[in-house]
DNA sequence: AAGTGGTCTAGACCACAAA
DNA sequence: TTGTGGTCTAGACCACTTG
């Protein structure tokens, strides 16, 4: 530890001492007041470095608890989400879509339950293909609460997903990420063999407590989604 | 925006005011001492307020460049990865856990390649199996870097995946989620029919630029990952 | 060269939760 | 009740990057 003490600074000094095991797993680390006179820098710092730290899942923090080790790290991977257009634009291969339906429909128990939504609602159901080189690349299947987005919103030449990113600010929402097989439908729209694995994502979209969204993205086979901490 | 002004505060108004295309998308907002004196607060405060919106991708920040509402912002999403059992508690059932192989292998080429590997090394190769109510859950086929857990380490009763977690601080690393189909060899195993769509990753991690592991997690049918944001 | 965000400081008060 | 982290302030200097 030499030069200008930065939060960086103090982020990697108490990172080794976990890692030493200078600060056993489960043991209480010192107080931010005694490590700012330690490394000879304001509580501030301290405290940005180790609320970095606990961000990550390195410390737990807790108020007249004090600064703990978890016994059992909890690692977190961050995925970025974006427009289907822009990952497809971003593997350099030619972006294409394709609305496949559109109509106003009572939404069924499934979402109702996705939506949290007391009773069946009418919702604009789409269905829409995203090509990649001109080859299915995902199928997006979403419903829609129409105070969003009502018919004179058209999603002909521009995708529900570009249009939702582009014009909601969401407050909330959940994922889910699993795998299923290709069936009849499936195969014919994503130009596949039935009984394909396909990775497919579950999405619900709030603002607040209203409803806004829920879609099912499905990916062509061979699809893989990537990140890196 | 009434009593004291705290960052969530300024947060909270600086959302609004994104959504309410007060900021329209492009646009620049104000300079961080202009928002102090608006908001009659501390430069301080609004600069954790709208470094917090960048890191959840609202806005776009830089030096001398300003801060602008980013046209087609990039929804982040986080994972919370932990030990595969308590991940399976954490479902309320019981944890099982089945060594079936473990030896030292020279790496194959597509694990040289995860590992950023120049030439194939001895790695030790292992195969496990979690169990959830003694019904097979997930399979783990990892290889291990020997330099970081030797042969004196022994993954009979204590998963690598846990040992892992609790026994190295990682510096890096990526993820890969993918759906792939049951063989005969992982049916076998998994406790599947061939050719049941599967959920699976691939994580490798690093400690610096050391390569520690490489992993392939591959789940039983139905398993679906899910997260909040 | 100059403007903007990034960060540090020293001090203060507060909120929460453990004892 | 009390100790700990959470946060705010007012001011300062610095680093990056754009014009």
């Amino acid at each position: 530890m030499e030069g200008p003490v930065t939060w960086q600074s103090v982020r990697a000094e108490a990172l080794r001492r976990i890692s030493a095991r200078e600060w056993p797993p489960g043991s209480q680390i010192p107080h931010e007041a005694d490590l700012a006179a330690e490394f000879g820098c304001a509580r501030a710092t301290v405290n940005r470095a180790l609320r970095d730290l606990a961000e990550s899942g390195y410390l737990d923090r807790r108020r007249k608890g004090g600064t703990r080790v978890p016994l059992t790290p909890v690692r977190k991977a961050t995925f970025a989400i974006s427009i289907i257009r822009q990952d497809v634009e971003g593997r350099g291969q030619a972006y294409g879509y394709r609305l496949l339906s559109d109509e106003l429909t009572l939404s069924p128990e499934p979402v109702c339950t996705a939506l949290k939504l007391d009773a069946p609602m009418p919702l604009r159901a789409l269905k829409a293909l995203h090509l990649a080189d001109d080859r299915p690349f995902c199928l997006e299947c979403r419903w829609i609460n129409p105070a969003f987005a009502g018919p004179e919103v058209r999603f002909d030449s521009i995708s529900a997903n570009e249009w939702l990113v582009r014009n909601l600010a969401f407050s909330g929402g959940g994922f889910c990420f699993y795998a299923t097989l290709a069936d009849a439908e499936l195969a014919g729209l994503l130009d596949c063999a039935p009984g394909a694995a396909l990775f497919a994502i579950d999405r619900t979209t709030f603002s607040d407590a209203q409803p806004i969204t829920a879609v099912t993205l499905t990916y062509a086979p061979g699809y893989r989604m990537v990140t890196e901490i």
